[in-house]
Formats: structure tokens, sequence, C-alpha cells
DNA sequence: TAGATTGTTAATCGATTAACAATC
DNA sequence: TAGATTGTTAATCGATTAACAATC
């Protein structure tokens, strides 16, 4: 009967994408104390139709009531449920340059589930310093250290000349995902899932996207 | 005969984000004095097919030579134009809280064409400093600055709440792209680009797929 | 009951892959 | 010439959309 609901494995990459942005607006639409919401609205919010948004929630269950739609609150709670966010992740930070400082502050984590709980680095001039009440520590205690706290996912904001030595590191460590900062392509073990975040590269999408508007006409 | 050049509309949206993961993938072989590539060697590096990679390339135009494969330089120059990298654009930042800060410093952009030439702020306490020897502006000169500059990207790193009431003032200041990452949706005309950063979105991603990971067995 | 909206099946659309003649 | 590799067409695969009976 819930068959599918275990049936993860052939859920396509671009609908685990949407779920993720069905929580964000979920959670905008409860903060605005909207009880339920229809598949027809939550889809006008976010730019697709109708059919597409009950489309992805088949793929896991059925969480809506016909003549009604979605119960706001338990749609949000079966997402994160699928997603794993449900519980609260220990993340290890590596790097604690300009940005990886930016990301040790950065609120947003904690409200989806996201605990920073170990910062690293090589420098010596950084290593052993607070940062936002966290201590830095030399990568070399990375293996330890994530062991003890049962860390699974890794912040990458290192140089990208560094980028796979430390991933080899990480691998090492029993990390699982990694969320890669660096623009450069990393070599992993199909094993070891990653997610690349290229501001540059972004911003080219953007350059293109200008650059074509204008051409049109 | 460059009918195809220039018939840039239909492209699907993955290409153009595949062709800056070529481009870096190119500078990368350009560093290691490579001169060629095959489409698939580029392809293996990627973890895409070498069908997909000529494929690719083919809404654009020829860029290859048949028993040889791409010559980088080539080919990356190619690239640039297509996605408008090949000149400098000038970008706004608003908000200079931590990210923003971090963004300020980050050398991957000037890399790739891009250049924050304005910042931009309201709290009292910013507005007026300087960060990365550029001075931050009251978002009430916006306006009069993006026009002084030309500047048709924007960089947004404010608070969510804050997020759609200045986007109201990107669009009046004539940004055509903005690079958002606060975790909201926003609400803008279709003449205006958008490309989301979601951080925590991007873990959440990570958080599924090393779950689905684990299911397996 | 009438109205709204779901979950699901079938039809459509689009993107990826395989194959191969043309080219260097 | 033989070997390598492109650009492109046709075949395959997968994802999105439309439609509608079932449900509240």
């Amino acid at each position: 009967m819930n068959t599918k609901r275990t049936n993860i494995e052939n859920v396509p990459k671009a609908v685990v994408n949407r779920l993720s942005l069905y929580l964000r607006e979920l959670q905008q639409l409860m903060r605005a104390e909207k009880m339920t919401i229809s598949s027809t609205n939550l889809g006008r919010r976010l730019g697709l139709t109708a059919a597409q948004v009950r489309k992805d929630f088949a793929y896991f269950g059925q969480f809506g009531y016909p003549g009604i739609g979605y119960r706001c609150e338990e749609l949000a709670a079966e997402i994160r449920q699928i997603l794993g966010t449900d519980r609260v992740w220990p993340v290890a930070l590596i790097g604690c340059g300009n940005l990886g400082q930016a990301l040790l502050g950065y609120k947003g984590f904690k409200k989806q589930g996201f605990r920073i709980v170990a910062a690293f680095d090589v420098d010596r001039s950084i290593v052993g310093t607070e940062i936002e009440s966290l201590k830095v520590h030399h990568l070399d205690e990375l293996l330890s250290m994530s062991q003890a706290l049962e860390i699974r996912l890794a912040i990458l904001a290192v140089p990208s000349s560094a980028a796979n030595s430390v991933v080899e590191k990480l691998v090492e460590a029993g990390i699982l995902g990694i969320l890669n900062f660096a623009p450069v392509t990393l070599n992993l073990p199909k094993s070891v899932s990653i997610v690349g975040v290229d501001l540059a590269m972004e911003l080219e999408q953007l350059a293109f996207a200008v650059v074509k508007q204008g051409e049109r006409q």
C-alpha cells in the first residue's frame, strides 16, 4: 500500500528540488496564517502548473484533500520528513575565510534544521580563534571530530586550489554530502553526494538572460 | 548561414547552465596547458555524454574540428561571447550584512567579468562606512547611481522580510537581472530575470540525497 | 446537493542518446 | 591513407500537461 512512499529511488532530481521550494512557500503561507492551499494557488505562486504540483507530491503519497487542497502544516511536515529535515543535521564548515565566516553566521540554516557544529581551516592565523562563538580547528582534527559529532554533511568554502585535496579528507572522515562553493569540478566516489554553488556561474546565467532579452527586438 | 547563432530564444535553460560549466572546465584545462579537448573527454570530466556536449554547442554554431576536438582558448572565447561575459558587467550589491560583505570580497566574480561597483544598505551604522575599499551608500541612492554607472545586475543579500520591497526599487532603477540570496519568492515583471541561491535549500537537497542513499539496502 | 479540488491516467512535449556520414 | 572526432538526424527516453472520475 505505501509501496509508493518508499520507492524514493526513481524520483527525478527536479522534483526533489521543487520539494524544497514548496516547503519554503508553505512556511511563508503559515507565517501569513493560511491554513490550506490548493495546487492551483501554490503553483501560481511558484510559476508552476497545478498538475505539476499535484504530480510532484504524488511521487511520495497522498497528502491532499479533494475539494479543500493541502493543509499547510501537514504538507510541510510531510515534505520535511521526505527531505530528512525533520531532524537536526550537524554540519562541518571547511574553510573560514570571508565566505566561510559569513556562512557561520547565516541564520537561514538553523531554521531548516542545519547546525554548523564544527569549523576547520589550515591557516595558522585563523586556527584556534573563535568565530560566532565556535572555535576553529585545524583540518587535521576533521576525522576525529566528525566521528565524535556524527557529522555527515560538510560545507566546503576553501580556495579552488585546495578543494580536491580537502575532498579526499572529507571522504575519509565519512562525510556523505558536500555543499561546494569552490568553482571547480570535484572528483569523488559516487557514494558521496555533491551540490555545487558557483556564484560567478549564477551571475553568468543572469548576464545571458539579460543579453538575450536585449536582443529580443 | 549563421541563422542558428542568432536563434538564441529557444535554447533550453539547462543548456545555458551547462555552458557555464563547460567554460569553467575549459579554464581549468587552459591552466593545465591543454590546447584541445574532445567532446568525449569534456563530457567525462563533467559527467555528461559526448553527444550531449556536442549537441549543446550545436545550438550556437560549429566550434569544433573533426578529428581534433575543440581548441580550449577558442571555445572558451565563444562561450564567453554567448553568455555575454566577454565584457565587464558592473554589479550593485544590496545588503551589506554578513553575507553581503563576504560577497564584496569574493574574488571569483572579477575573474568571470563581474565587478561590484556600488554597495547599498539602509542600516545607519553601515551606510557611509567602507568595505573592501568600497563606500556603502544608502538605498535611496540606488536609482541615481545605477543610471550613472549603467548597472544592469544586482546581488540581493537583504533579510527576507525586506526582499520584496527592495525588489520594487531595483526594478525602478532599471536593474534587469537579480541574484537573490533571500529565501523567499520574489514578485517581479517578466522582463526582469532572477536567479535564486537559497543556501538552506541546497543543504536540504544534500540531506535528501544522504537519506536516500542510506535507505538503499 | 453543488462546487471545489484532488490523484491518476493518457497525450503531448521536450531533452537526451545513439548512430553515422562528413571532415580533418 | 587510417584514425579520430565532429555536427546532425532519427530513435529513445523522460518529464510536463490536459483531462476527468473520485472525493470531500
